[in-house]
RNA sequence: GCCCGAGUGGCGGAAUGGUAGACGCAGGGGAUUCAAAAUCCCCCGCCGCAAGGCGUGCGAGUUCGAGUCUCGCCUCGGGCACCA
């Protein structure tokens, strides 16, 4: 062979790798242990670009851990349930199951090429009864220990469709695919208590030293922990049994300010004026047709209507003020009700001008009383406003203190209790779709909900089911649903909701450690694997995902499924970006959106059209790659042009893994020239044919003797260690493209070094070291070529040396006024006077002071020296 | 709308508060070649002949010194509870 040839030599590895086992994880005290974990892909059909993206990187870690002396577990498997088989089943009428196992296999066999050192023994789909019988049998668990109960909510209604609806699939405030208006619809639903445990999900953010910041943030604030006061506006006359409105507010300080109470449409005082205002009734239909989503509720025109009650205000009975309907009020949060303060509140204001309510702002101001025009006053918390005539008798009080005061005032008059509000709510997981996970209860007429027993689990998904009529085909199964009660044996109905498929990713990680155990989980094997130390994923999963499965183990630890130490599942957590894509799109004859495959259209520059009918294309900017949108970039072009490790070396040294990437090709073809200098140079070292000399220690090196000063060798030498220190950081920090930058860097050093062959070789067998995390095949070729012992997966991480590191002589900068003019080259440890002399005597200071003395003079030892003139 | 990020040459990006632009792509020049491919060498932020000046989305601020810290904006991206 004289060049290299990917083809030839990533198969023959990933055969080596495989006879030696060399990935297959065992319990081993001796070791200390390390997961790694990627979150699991869908099986959408294909893998993207992003997928060897997210692999890759964990790959990069696992075989790095693993090359550090850690006894490795990195599994892989499947998020299988999911809307998209079912859409598939009903556009081409195949089944949900054969479609995704189908996925599985294709992607499986795009994942195996790309070489990554995953134990594939432990693979298991989320649609594998195996697994989502033990989710059942977990359910029951959590059902017993009163984590789980039924309440009503309210989901998207497809009225022509006769099915509930993702959000995902409101466009526009109609049904994706019949196009009629969606309507709101409340059904009896399952939920897990998760609210219960907001305060513990808060607080335990606090030890999540390795998440990124963002991360704790976002979930902070999705928990959303406030203070308030919570109390009654009270009702001039009674209404439909009702004496007054509770109300819940965040700001009690600013109560003077109140002109209006604002009700969530479906709050059940609301419910109850429909009845007998048509007017109300008319306005609340109009409201409730609109997506269910937060965004929507948001975004959408601000709405109100007068209900014509009148309330009392707490502070003066004289006070009446107007009950009014408004579209943008949560019936989630709170009590569903809050007094409108228009001067201190943006919405509020927008909202009292267009309907004409009064603007009370006299009581709080940042010094003077100013009247409040287009933009509200909201009173800082942390800074000093002042407070005139307030009830509380504050004069000059922050925000916080005031609302303090307000609490305190309230609870002491008797009229309020201050309250701790969470606005994290509970998991509501019921799905009425086929494909997830069945929820393993029995209705039964005399026993009510009853609890599958659990040597039934698991409750399988029929087969014989079909996609041609609306609805959930779990509902029209002509026999599945009829079971004896498993308490009293009457013929009883099962339920037929299953699981939302978050549930199936929260307990996943917990289940790779023992995946084909007749329990959920196998004490031993969670107690030694658990925690996954190092969790990766996009960013996009920051909150719901994440969120969830820390309330899983919560629930499972709860339970006896995981080690106390567990209920934090995620040691360390590193979000990559996205790799993003433009978005191709048409529409057909109705107007609905139609997306194209990148591959599918040909594009110049700002313009784009269908490459097989030559129909314009609109461009929309580039977005997450996500099946629906087809933005997504398969990765064989570049894999079956270059070989996987250029693949994963382009993909890595591309941008840094935390950012977003907007796909593109270009410079592929360049990572893969470099991948073949670098077995250029080994193939020349392997004809040169020189030994080391030190196959009993490839990389115990800190014992030997560093090549005399100035000789090719100790450059050489000094390159090598410096590499090894620049990678392992690299790698330690997540900072992929910087360690594959250094490689390049090393890479110049090697070619242009004139040390001897047998050091260019030591050399080379160190790079191949280095290398082997990010690209695994070459590196074990030049592993072999240059004879190194045994698998190069099998070796230790080579160590720098520390006497190579250092610098006799650093270049200092001089700086004038901040901008740098010259410099000095100085011995490492010269002191301070001396580097204040010879700063003094250069040139460019000379002319800049002019025979003045400086008026400032500032050295920093080894960095730099300012000169302040 | 709310929460969280990001913004640096033509492009991807580098930079513990201390020389902005490492490394790479694209581009330009050269060597080699009958020619090409491949490979190797050199140049490459902007303005300027030069001296020099200007430069990290915009505007302020802190500091001897700001891409980095603070405040206010702009633009783009992610999330918003039934997409996964």
């Amino acid at each position: 062979m004289s060049r290299y040839s990917p083809a030839d030599i990533e198969p023959r590895w990933q055969a080596a790798w495989e006879e030696d086992g060399s990935f297959t994880a065992r319990r081993d005290d001796t070791l200390p242990k390390y997961y790694v974990l990627e979150m699991f892909p869908y099986p959408s059909g294909r893998i993207h670009i992003g997928h060897v993206r997210n692999y890759t990187m964990g790959d990069v870690v696992a075989r790095y851990k693993s090359a550090t002396g850690h006894n490795v577990l990195h599994p892989m498997g499947w998020d299988a349930f999911g809307m998209p088989a079912e859409n598939a089943a009903m556009a081409s009428g195949g089944h949900p199951k054969d479609w995704t196992y189908a996925n599985i296999a294709d992607m499986r066999g795009q994942m195996k090429p790309l070489g990554l050192s995953i134990d594939w023994s432990r693979e298991f789909a989320t649609c594998d009864p195996e697994y989502y019988g033990q989710q059942q049998s977990l359910f029951l668990d959590f059902l017993g220990a009163g984590m789980v109960y039924r309440k009503n909510a309210v989901v998207n209604w497809d009225p022509v469709d006769m099915t509930v609806l993702a959000n995902e699939q409101v466009i526009d405030g109609c049904g994706w695919r019949s196009g009629a208006p969606v309507e709101r619809r409340e059904l009896t639903q399952w939920f897990f208590r998760i609210s219960e445990h907001a305060e513990e999900l808060l607080d335990g953010l606090d030890g999540l030293e390795k998440w990124p910041e963002k991360v704790r943030t976002m979930q902070a604030n999705w928990i959303g922990k406030s203070r308030g006061l919570q109390f009654s506006f009270d009702l001039t006359a009674p209404s439909h049994g009702s004496d007054g409105i509770e109300v819940y507010t965040t700001r009690p300080d600013t109560l003077l300010g109140a002109s209006f109470i604002g009700l969530a449409v479906d709050h059940p005082l609301v419910r109850a004026l429909e009845a007998d205002n048509s007017g109300l009734a008319a306005f609340c239909a109009e409201c409730r047709r609109m997506g269910t989503s937060e965004e929507e509720l948001e975004t959408a025109e601000k709405r109100g209507f007068d209900t014509g009650l009148r309330v009392r205000h707490p502070l003066d009975p004289a006070w009446e003020l107007p009950v009014w309907v408004a579209n943008f009020i949560l019936m989630d949060y709170g009590t569903g009700a809050v007094f409108g303060c228009p001067a201190h509140d943006q919405r509020d204001l927008e909202f009292a001008r267009k309907y004409d309510l009064p603007v009370i702002d006299t009581f709080v101001a940042l010094s003077e009383p100013a009247p409040v025009k287009d933009t509200a006053f909201v009173p800082p918390k942390t800074e000093k406003v002042r407070w005139i005539d307030h009830f509380t008798g504050l004069t000059e009080a922050t925000g916080e203190e005031a609302i303090e005061a307000t609490l305190s005032y309230a609870e002491e008059a008797g009229w309020g209790v201050s309250k701790t509000q969470f606005r994290l709510r509970d998991w509501g997981l019921s799905r009425q779709r086929y494909w997830g996970c069945p929820i393993p209860v029995v209705h039964c007429p005399n026993c009510g909900v009853v609890p599958e027993k659990k040597e039934n689990l698991p409750i399988r998904l029929p087969d014989d089911v079909s996609f041609d009529q609306p609805g959930n085909p779990l509902d029209r199964h002509p026999t599945w649903r009829d079971v004896p009660c498993p308490t009293c044996g009457t013929p009883a109905k099962r339920e037929t909701d299953t699981m939302d498929t978050f549930v199936d990713s929260s307990w996943y990680f917990a289940r790779f450690t023992a995946p084909q155990a007749e329990t959920p989980t196998v004490m031993d094997d969670v107690s030694y694997w658990m925690n996954v130390d190092q969790y990766i994923g996009g960013v996009e999963h920051a909150i719901l995902h994440l969120l969830y499965a820390r309330f899983f183990s919560r629930a499972m630890q709860h339970c006896g499924h995981l080690p106390e130490k567990a209920v934090e599942p995620f040691e360390a957590l590193f979000t990559q970006g996205m790799v993003t894509h433009a978005i191709y799109q048409t529409r057909d004859a109705e107007g609905r959106p139609v997306y194209h495959l990148p591959e599918e259209v040909t594009r110049d520059g700002d313009r784009a059209q269908v490459t097989a009918t030559g129909e314009a294309v609109e461009i929309i900017s580039s977005a997450k790659m996500s099946k629906s949108k087809r933005n997504v970039v398969d990765p064989a072009q570049i894999i079956d042009a270059f070989g996987a490790d250029t693949a994963r070396w382009f993909i890595l040294s591309d941008s840094p893994p935390e950012r977003d990437v907007e796909w593109t090709a270009a410079g592929a073809e360049a990572a893969h020239k470099h991948l073949s200098r670098v077995w250029r140079l080994a193939d020349a070292s392997r004809m040169a044919g020189s030994s080391t000399g030190d196959e009993a220690a490839p990389n115990g090196v800190s014992e030997e003797p560093v090549p005399p000063a100035g000789s090719p060798e100790h450059d050489l030498a000094r390159a090598t260690h410096r590499a090894i220190a620049d990678v392992t950081a690299g790698i330690e920090g997540f900072a992929f493209n910087s360690a594959v930058a250094k490689l390049y860097a090393f890479t110049n050093a090697v070619a242009k070094s004139k040390a001897s062959a047998a050091a260019q070789t030591k050399a080379l067998r160190i790079m191949a070291q280095l290398m082997a995390p990010m690209t695994p095949h070459l590196a074990e070729e030049i592993w072999s070529m240059l004879g190194g012992e045994g698998l190069l997966a099998n070796t230790a991480w080579p160590k720098a040396d520390p006497r190579l590191l250092v610098d006799d002589t650093v270049v200092l900068p001089i700086q004038i006024n901040g901008k740098r003019r010259s410099e000095l080259q100085v011995a490492k440890d010269m002191d301070r006077a001396d580097i204040e002399a010879l700063a003094l005597a250069d040139d460019a200071v000379q002319r800049a002071l002019d025979g003045a003395t400086p008026k400032k003079l500032i050295v920093v030892p080894g960095r730099i020296v300012n000169v302040v003139v």
